[in-house]
DNA sequence: CCCTTGGACTAAAGCGCTTAAGTTCCCGTC
DNA sequence: GACGGGAACTTAAGCGCTTTAGTCCAAGGG
């Protein structure tokens, strides 16, 4: 039966190649996987007869073999709104699949559409199923639980971000927080003198840190902090600041629409910036000045450096791009 | 030195399991699977000691074992900057997950960052690594040749979209044309009598689609056909229609801007609708008149739909909720 | 009382790879 | 000319499940 060279269509095995070309399965598996044993002329052969057959190899019989999935897990807990509207994401992910299109891992998305924060289960399942090597997590949270789950997986995991408490994985950040700066900087060289920040919210590292970027840019050029707001511009404006630091660009068209029905011409009256250069900084009126971070180099990196920790080698360098302050009619 | 009871923490097995439980490993996996052949008692101290040990089936072992990667797939293939711009992508996607979350199948994501058609390669590789077990098509095109090659690996598939084609797999599609009838039916019941119509990609079997619904709903109102556009919010100006209709809220923000340049007021001299009811469209101004299809709908049924495919159960019917036209400021 | 039947469960053979542990064979060495 | 060593392969034992083919036993039928 087995032999039976009329057997039914079904995906060619490692052993049908193997025959194919006149050795061992081992053989084929060290061809495939680059490793010494195997002289020249063979590996072409098998490879030939790989390539005839349109054999690959079967990643989960890999994955039981070698005891690694060959996939790396994403999970994502910002509520559909949330996700659509900030570029991040995409950009992110864009980055990942580009480090990811030149090794064979594959990327298990989940997108967890609760509100507030992750189901570590999530995580937990995942890794207990053996399903990836190792996950990226984004978000951070000032109080992320994820962490202490994710490192009881004894999982390897690459943070993108800057976690706030002590954190047994490698974390990535970008300059983000020096595009807040310079945003800030911009309003200040513009004149103004009472800034305000709105925030999105308060429980993210990033909005955290941004605020900070705020503060201490106002600082150096020796001003008063002006208001804060997070996630309002309503309360954002009731403070009557000239102009106004957000950190996103939903944010500022929201205070756009807001400055609108307070009859307050902009940039005139306010001047507003947003953040990250999303489709919506250019199509809103007036455009919105906003800063460009890429985003698709820091997935990159992160996943880069996910799969050197899942290699066990040493993590790569990662060098974030500086931000670029594009200056748009919002800001005067 | 297997049975050393002190042996190093490693991840929990089958038959750590059923040693715990006092059964045979197939009980195990029986009672995991809800087969009968376990009694009540028996099946209830197995998920017991599973609990107690934290142990959950070994996915690829699973995959493995019935051929079945437990998996799907979905392959995207439009460049980040549009993916960015069309709430389809990630409302598609939280329905996709909505579905997958009770079944414990996974969902394997690519995206595929080139310009122009996707590489139906990345299909054929993800089916004969055998990571998946089907896959998801959208934003099918005309002459899309991505289904020959699914039909070649021999996976089931679903198409999320209408192929112009003949198709081997099931498809499903919104009611998305319907949707712009509607915006189209607005302006004539405004009493515009000169409507463009502004799509984006021409290559893309929904934006034809809506291409005719618009030409259709004109028909019906016995009015003549405006002038057609893709892409480009300039060419849709130039002939001086008194309303358009565009296919997403990122093209008719575009026209928004076009003709501010243009010294045209809107809705005044021209009104314009958008489609697919982003946050764009209630953040530009003025606010924009826009479609909402529920594609996290779609994408629930349209996993829904894959599920059964793999399980060679008869696919669940579709029933596509009906397209709600969100009227804003800018159709007057 | 024997035989059938079916439910509860077990033994063991895969699934398609990887890899540790050989086995050959050849080459260079002293 | 025997011998060590290394490159090129092969053998076979897993990896952690699923599943087929039993085994065993109690209940029911004749």
């Amino acid at each position: 039966m087995t032999e039976n060279p009329e057997q039914a269509r079904r995906r060619p095995t490692i052993d049908d190649v193997a025959r194919r070309a006149g050795v061992s399965s081992a053989a084929v598996s060290f061809a495939m996987n680059g490793r010494r044993g195997v002289g020249e002329a063979t590996r072409a052969r098998i490879l030939e007869a790989a390539g005839e057959l349109g054999w690959s190899p079967s990643a989960p019989a890999r994955a039981l073999g070698r005891g690694r999935a060959g996939a790396i897990g994403l999970l994502l807990a910002r509520p559909v709104e949330t996700l659509e509207v900030d570029p991040f994401f995409l950009r992110f992910l864009a980055g990942i699949e580009r480090a990811l299109a030149s090794t064979d891992h594959a990327l298990l998305l989940r997108v967890l559409d609760d509100e507030g924060p992750v189901d570590p289960e999530a995580y937990g399942r995942l890794a207990a199923q053996g399903r990836v090597d190792g996950f990226l997590l984004s978000d951070v949270e000032l109080e992320d639980p994820r962490i202490d789950v994710l490192a009881k997986a004894g999982l390897p995991a690459v943070v993108a971000g800057r976690p706030a408490g002590p954190c047994p994985f490698a974390a990535l950040e970008t300059r983000h927080a020096e595009g807040l700066a310079a945003a800030t900087a911009h309003l200040v060289e513009r004149g103004h003198e009472r800034i305000g920040f709105l925030g999105g919210l308060e429980r993210f590292e990033f909005e955290q840190a941004r605020l900070q970027a705020w503060g201490a840019e106002l600082g150096r050029a020796g001003l008063e902090p002006g208001p804060v707001a997070f996630g309002d511009p309503a309360v954002a404006l009731a403070a009557e600041p000239t102009a106004l630091v957000c950190t996103s660009d939903a944010l500022a068209a929201g205070a756009l629409a807001e400055a609108r029905e307070r009859g307050l011409s902009v940039p005139g009256d306010l001047a507003i910036t947003g953040f990250d250069d999303s489709s919506l900084a250019a199509l809103s009126s007036p455009p919105l000045t906003s800063v460009r971070i890429d985003y698709a180099q820091f997935g990159e990196a992160a996943a880069a450096a996910l799969l050197a920790a899942i290699a066990e080698a040493p993590p790569p360098v990662f060098e974030p791009a500086a931000p670029r302050l594009i200056v748009r009619a919002s800001s005067g």
